[in-house]
DNA sequence: GCGACAG
DNA sequence: ATCTTGTCGC
């Protein structure tokens, strides 16, 4: 795919945070993402006392769900974990990853927040925007905002709330299995998001794109990526 | 100043 | 996120 445009990484943590107010106004919170008939999750997976990051793409066709494409970049991380700002540490890595996808994705599952950030610019809205392409957020934790607990049952919901403000969705995908937390990412409302996600999670509490995505960077990481899946990893 | 805090 | 074996429950 195509990265929009050059962007700075090696920033310090204040820096980091004034570009994230900068870039919060480039998200657009509502759109469609159409006839949705290929999907994609990002993930990223590391080593425990280790600054390289295994970033990957998988591409899955919708709404059967088969994964159709498989990329990894790794890529040494200029920066720590600090919550809120975990693009500028999975970024780099995830961007190299998706140059190298051929695929054109109609949306695009992150693993993390979308607009419930802080300020706005959650690593699914972050990299939405540098993409400009659809994207979602689900994270499998809260970072911002309150929620109540959905009912048990798969397809129960309950809105994030910030101010007053509806600015994600605890979702259920699974009968009496902890919710995971979607928001928007970019250019889709959250209701299609909400849609997208329960539409994608079958049998397990993340959804597909999501899913593979984990099992493919815990496999590349290991260093079996190649041998055990199929696909291109080049 | 004291907690909370995606992955 | 990662380190780790078995184990309880649907």
């Amino acid at each position: 795919m195509e990265i929009r445009e050059a962007h700075p990484f090696d920033l310090t943590p204040a820096e980091a945070i004034r570009l994230q107010e900068r870039l919060r106004e480039q998200v657009r919170r509502s759109g469609d993402a159409g006839e949705v008939s290929l999907v994609a999750g990002a993930d990223a997976s590391y080593a425990k006392g280790e600054d390289v990051i295994h970033a990957v793409v998988v591409a899955l066709s919708y709404p059967d769900l088969t994964v159709v494409e498989r990329v990894s970049a790794a890529a040494v991380t200029p920066f720590p974990y600090i919550p809120g700002l975990l693009t500028f540490r999975e970024g780099p890595a995830l961007i190299e990853a998706f140059r190298r996808l051929r695929s054109e994705p109609d949306v695009i599952f992150f693993d993390g927040q979308g607009i419930a950030h802080p300020r706005g610019l959650g690593i699914a809205s972050h990299m939405g925007v540098l993409l400009d392409r659809p994207a979602i957020g689900v994270a499998k934790s809260l970072l911002a905002g309150t929620v109540s607990e959905p009912g048990a049952g798969r397809g129960s919901t309950a809105p994030i709330l910030r101010d007053g403000e509806t600015i994600g969705m605890a979702v259920r995908t699974r009968e009496r299995v902890k919710p995971v937390y979607v928001s928007v990412g970019h250019r889709i409302d959250l209701s299609q998001a909400v849609d997208l996600v329960l539409a994608t999670a079958r049998g397990y509490r993340l959804p597909e794109p999501t899913r593979q995505a984990h099992l493919f960077a815990n496999a590349v990481r290991r260093g079996d990526g190649q041998a055990t899946l199929p696909s291109s990893t080049r």
